[in-house]
DNA sequence: AGTTGAAATTTACACTGGAAACATAAGAGG
DNA sequence: CCTCTTATGTTTCCAGTGTAAATTTCAACT
């Protein structure tokens, strides 16, 4: 059952997480209270504890899971395509896409104080992100060199510029009259 | 006079943004506090509302101060280099040595909902920076095209790739193998 | 000398996260 | 069926947060 019915809830864990997302994204990141969701999900302020521990819990959870959404959409986007090409460009999109949705939540992912950035769950989705990266990254060949350091440095390279552009756009920094129907992919550098 | 003698003060505004800067990067973006600021100052912690009406206003001065200190990070890198090859090159350094001097500043800088955005002197510094930025983009040649098209590509493609690669090192979010002697000019794209 | 206004303090308030003690429910094992 | 244990929520309390309002101080100007 998803509804109370007397004291105790059932799954309150999901069903707070779900909830702090909402609420993230509603009233941004520096706005967000454990007070306002237990609120509106009709709860003590104190019943997270028990899932979450604190805040910093709740941080990292909701981190983990927005890891796992990036990746998620990165392959979505990817699937349906036929050629590598068109696969590496739909991750990028899905990757920018994730962020302009969810630009609070983006905001916490790369933040540096707020969760605990050595939680393996969250290093496996971390890394789950980070692979399919690097899988765009190998065929990139903007470097001339040895294999693995080119390979190194395409994946410093596509991560610094996708996550760079997503955030600068997310945060509006970019001028209007540079942004007209630009993608990631057109910004892509081209060295054939 | 920089110290009280009574009452009075002399000159609060300077000293509150230069105590502020610092108790952020001691105490990191979401532990920073007024009356944090304020006690050692010693001062009451309602005395700032004179100079910067309220938290808003202070986390726009120093984001404002922020944006002008990274501007002449990157001029002053740049001064003594003899040919335009090597200013490129120390401006995009000294850009990322100042994430990495003040990274809780630089991640203020770049959040969303917390200092305002539109405001004039803000807007000019940002611009003052955006500028030097174009500079740079302007020789990279990356891009074939249209001049309009490929400097404005240029442009938000070079400040993606900065301002990415700034916050990813100071967040710690590559792996160490990747990133031995590794440094921003030398994950530029080559396109000739 | 008296007035005015800027700058700082005091006080009060609503809000925050968290600790501790308590209440309730569910399940295990006799 | 009954007790014991454990997980899950609630209540209560506390220190800390930003900010509004009223008050006090003090410098500068007429």
């Amino acid at each position: 059952m998803n509804r109370r019915q007397n004291y105790h809830y059932g799954n309150l864990q999901a069903t707070f997480l779900d909830q702090a997302c909402k609420i993230l994204e509603q009233d941004g990141l520096s706005n967000i209270s454990v007070r306002k969701i237990s609120e509106t999900i009709g709860v003590s302020h104190t019943a997270f504890k028990n899932h979450f521990n604190n805040m910093t819990g709740l941080y990292t959870a909701m981190v983990t899971r927005g890891y796992a959404d990036l990746a998620e959409m990165m392959k979505s986007k990817a699937t349906d395509k036929s050629n590598r090409n068109d696969r590496r460009s739909a991750a990028l999109l899905g990757y920018v896409e994730f962020a302009s949705t969810y630009p609070a939540l983006y905001e916490l992912m790369f933040s540096r104080d707020r969760f605990a950035n050595n939680d393996p769950s969250l290093m496996k989705e971390v890394g789950g992100c980070f692979e399919i990266l690097s899988d765009v990254a190998r065929e990139l060949n903007w470097y001339k060199g040895l294999p693995d350091e080119v390979n190194g440095k395409s994946q410093v390279a596509l991560w610094s510029l996708v996550h760079g552009y997503a955030q600068l756009v997310t945060a509006k920094r970019f001028k209007k009259e540079n942004m007209k129907g630009l993608s990631i992919t057109d910004i892509l550098p081209r060295t054939d």
